[in-house]
Order: structure tokens, then sequence, then C-alpha cells
DNA sequence: CTGAAAGCGCTTACAG
DNA sequence: CTGAAAGCGCTTACAG
């Protein structure tokens, strides 16, 4: 393996010029910074990361901590935002957390990140106030996907108003009794209350404020989606219309309603949120929400918050969109 | 941010046995190890990466290069590995390809991984000769899952065997006119060729060698299956059962054959190759692979080379199991 | 435009 | 058991 002063040696300048050549840097002659980058070429320079980060005091990594990889909208948004940030030369450390609460400590205490990433991305977790301050006293800037922390920059949609609006699409088509199947998320994911908040609410609005009963926990899982719509189902009054907060959790209440002898959408409505790759394929009505964009619009925020620390961090909501397919229809009766 | 330094004024002793103490090592006396620790946590100091990396020669990452991180496949094995190596203390670096050529040849080439990873693992991509012999030559040792290379360790299923099972159950039920839905992929992922090798080479043992025009490209994604199976299903004499290189693309084919007209499994039989997470939702018969235990499989791999570094890279291959569902029966008529 | 030199924060023989 | 010191390979003021 090359190093620094092979190149040096071979282009007959010294390490100092080297660099700068390198880097694009001024104040090196173009006739100079030819040999050098001939001489790289030759030897198949590359620059060691551990030295320059040691000398400069940047990693040229971004930290992405999520929940999970392994599920649709984690693994869409890390994808998206890797692309981006390896146009911008940045390396992706990965640091999924499962549902280990020990993992999550060390991963937002700092231990795991601290002089090792130039700016975390967080998708999916809503940290404790606590946890927000050890993560930013890493140092480096942080933004969210999927809720807002004050300090960081944040992307997201408004999951109260995609619950809000999914529920008005049923009460559109006349029905009344409306279950919900949310998270209850052992990770503190910031969605299941702000939609649990958006189904009250819109119910609550047109003076069905009882929901009591037809609230079930679906941890966000198809299977978990599967049960909790069983339980729903299985009541002597059961909902003619569910509301799951996720489309995995969705197409578990789909085949749920089905396997129990329910028609859908003729017997019982089913909605979800997300827009899932497989969402269309089930002909599930859902509230779309962009999860590339929110990828690569987290990304960009931290690459602007690394050239431009001054600027103030942005807190943005991305619109959502309700897709009309055909597990939603008319209430019967 | 403390240093190295800070800990041992902190503690009374030299840098030296700061480093000593924080690692284990022995020939450092118990009081004194106590004394370091406290200090440590008092002044929550973390050991800068590239300082020890430069100082070492070991960087304590391990690169993942795969194609996608949003597909099923690639996710799971990504999740499993990086939990099995954030044990062991490493850090994973994420190079997700997409289906960019110019990105293929950078990660294979070796400027991304060199000098900053010790070990590579590789998923579901089919390096050529020579992108096997640029990213050997970035020096530790590489694993690869989905395919065997010679010198690397390697973990993959028997795709012509697996491919061959789900042939013979289709021809068990009296299907003779099978269409086959494949890859055509890209990025050379190892698979397609094999799978296909092996539905082919299963009918031609029961005398059915011709499967010229029913053969389809699918191109892994649900969307792909699900065009393939229109062409395959309008043909003027349709197969009877259509058997896909993967789940995602027979989910495609099941919908595309519903919305043609076709009762499956009645008119149409459709099995893949996977068990993806919703396959059992979409009750869909298929050849199930172990994705945790691959990617388990691989990462311990890597760090059994990196600790003992004679011992030869094994080439496993792990058992596939056919998963009769629902999609599945007797030839018509 | 270019170079000599300090310094980044560790690890690791080498002495003692 | 402990310390002084060299060295890892860069970057970056500082001179010239």
């Amino acid at each position: 393996m090359s190093t620094i002063k092979d190149v040096a040696e071979a282009a007959g300048v010294s390490i100092a010029t080297v660099s700068r050549a390198l880097h694009g840097l001024p104040r090196v002659s173009e006739a100079t910074r030819q040999r050098v980058l001939a001489a790289a070429a030759e030897l198949r320079y590359v620059a060691s990361p551990s030295a320059a980060s040691l000398a400069s005091g940047q990693t040229n990594a971004i930290g992405v901590v999520a929940p999970f990889v392994n599920r649709w909208y984690f693994a869409a948004i890390v994808h998206s935002a890797e692309e981006r940030l390896r146009m911008a030369g940045y390396d992706l450390l990965l640091y999924s957390l499962g549902t280990d609460a020990h993992e999550r400590r060390r991963a937002f205490s700092g231990t795991l990140l601290r002089k090792r990433v130039d700016g975390v991305l967080v998708l999916g977790l809503h940290p404790t106030a606590e946890e927000a301050a050890a993560l930013s006293a890493v140092g480096g800037p942080v933004a969210i996907v999927g809720a807002d922390v004050p300090g960081w920059a944040s992307v997201r949609i408004d999951d109260a108003d995609a619950a809000r609006c999914a529920v008005r699409h049923l009460l559109g088509l006349g029905h009344r009794r409306i279950g919900f199947i949310g998270g209850a998320d052992p990770l503190h994911t910031a969605m299941p209350a702000d939609r649990r908040t958006g189904y009250r609410a819109e119910l609550a609005a047109v003076g069905l404020p009882d929901t009591s009963g037809l609230e079930a926990v679906g941890g966000f899982t198809v299977g978990g989606g599967y049960a909790a719509a069983v339980r729903l189902l299985a009541l002597p009054d059961p909902p003619t219309a569910l509301f799951a907060a996720s489309d995995e959790m969705a197409m578990g209440a789909v085949q749920a309603a089905r396997r129990a002898g329910f028609r859908v959408p003729e017997d019982v409505s089913v909605i979800g949120i997300d827009d899932h790759e497989m969402a269309e394929l089930m002909d599930l009505t859902t509230v779309a929400q962009p999860v590339v964009a929110q990828g690569v619009l987290a990304a960009e925020m931290i690459l602007t918050a690394l050239t431009d620390p001054e600027r103030p961090l942005p807190a943005v909501k991305v619109p959502t969109e309700l897709v009309v397919r055909g597990t939603t229809g008319p209430a019967p009766g």
C-alpha cells in the first residue's frame, strides 16, 4: 500500500504539495498538479482515512441510527440517504438498534458515535430529552426523520394530519364504527401517539368521541396487524372499518378479515398509512408518504449544516396524499 | 472532548498504561486499572478511532457491499450481519450500489474500501474475476453471500437445487407446461442463471426439454414479475404453472394472474423462492431460504478469518425447504 | 508556488 | 508492573 510519501518521491515534490494537489487546493501549479495526479494514479494511491481524520478533525462519515433496516420504511430511507451522502463523498456508518434497550442507550449515549462521524441521521425514533442532549453533545449536526427535536434538523410527515385524512375518508364512506390498529413500540417510535391522536380527534370532530374498545395494538408488523384485526372483528358489534397506523399492519388486517369470513371492502374497509411497495399489489387504500424524498432531504440538511454551521436547522413537514384503492368502500347497510 | 492524555493525568499514570488498562491487556496492576477506568468514566473518555486505527493498522470496521438495502433479502442479511458484527465490536460501513455500473466499479476497485475496513461482506453480487481480484487486493478477508468466489469465504443456497425443488413440486401436481420468471439483473446477481439452469434441468429430466417461449424476464421486482406473468399467460397455450425465481416476482405473478381472470391455484399455480416476510400473508407456496442464518454465518466467517488468518475460508451451502401454501395446486383438466 | 515541521491521538516494542 | 519514545500517515499554518 503506497503512502503519501511514495507519491511525493515519485512526483519529486513534498508531501504537503501532494496533499494540496490531491485535494484540488489552490497555490499548486498546474504542471505540478498533473505530475502528482499521475504519480498517485500510477501507484494506485489511496489516502488513509484514519490519518486524514486524525490530522483534519473530520471523519467524512455520517452515522445512521435506526431501529431496523429490514422494514420497508427504514430501508427505503437508508437507501436514498446513502446515495445522496456518498455523492457528497461521505461514508455511511450503520447503527441498527433492534428492540434492545441497551443498544439504544449505547447509540444515543454517543459512545459509539463520538469522534467517529461528522453528523448523525436518526430515523423513526423519538428520543427522550436526555437522549437528544447526549446525541447533540457528539458534536456534529443531527437530522431526524419521522419526528422532530428542538435543535435538530428534521423532516417528517404530519402524523396527526395523515391519520385524520384516513379517518375522514372512512367517515365520508359512511362508516361510524372505525377501529384503530396502532403501535406500542418499545423503541418510542414517534408516530404511534400522533396517529392515534389524529384518529381520535377526527372522530371527536363528528361527534364520535368514544373509541374505547375500538383501539388495538399491532406493533407495526404484519403479524401484529393481523392479530389486532382478529380481536377487533370478534367484538359483539365489530367495526365496519379499520384504520391501521401503517400499511404493514393494514395488510395483516386485510388478511385477517378475509380469513374470518369478512369481505373487503363490502363487509369491512381497511386503510393504512405509507404506500408501502406492496400496497398497490394488495390493492390497499392508504395515505401515501414520500420516503425517498424524506431520505434525500434529511441527507441534504446534514450536508448543508456541515458546510454552513451558522444556518439555522430546518424543520420540514412533507405532504401526504390519500390513495384510494380497493380495500375501502361504502359502509354496509 | 477528552483525550488519552487527560485520562493519564487524572489517573496519575502514563498514556501507555491508560491504553493497556482500557484494552484489558495484562501487565497492569488491578489497582492501577481501576484508577484508570474511574478516570476514563469520569471524563467520559472515548478513544479516537482514527488515532487508534492509524497506530494499530486496524480499522475495526467491516464494509458491506450490496446492490440494494431496500429489498427484503438484502435488508434482512444486512440487519443480521450488523447485529453480529457489532457484538464483536465492529462498525458497519454500508455501500449500496444501486444499478449504477460506475458505483459498482468504484466499490469493487477498492478505492472506497482500501485502508478503511478490516474485511468486506459482499451480498448478492456475482463479481467478475477481475473485480474479485481487485477486492481481494484490499487486504482483509472477504465473505460473500449468495454466490461463491475462489479464495473468499461464502455462504449461499444451492440455487439450481432450489429451482429443481420448486419445479419438482409443480411436476408432482401434474403440471407439464411450466413457465419461468427470472432475472436479467444488470448487476450480475449470481442467482438468475443458476435458478434458470435448475428449472431447465428438472424439466429436461422428465422429458420436457423445450422451454422456449416459456421463459420471461422479471427483473426481481414485483412489477417485473407482474409484467412477465401477463406475457406468459397471454400465450395461445398458456402455462398452467409459473415458477418465479423470487417471491417478489411470484407475488406480482399471482396478482397478474388474478387480474387476468385466472384463479390461483385452480387455473394456474404459482411458486417462488425465498419465503419473503409477506409470503405467508399472500399464502404463497415457495422454497424457503434462511436469511438471518446466512447473514450471521457470513459475519462469523469474517470474524474468524480476522482472528485466525491461517484457517482456510469455508464455502457453505445452507439448505432450502419447500413450503407448500395456497398458490399451488393440481394441474387443471 | 513550494517545503519543513508541528501536531492530530493513539499503539507498541523496548527498557527498566 | 510502568514509562519514555518512536511511529502510524496525514493536514495545515508558517516561512520563504
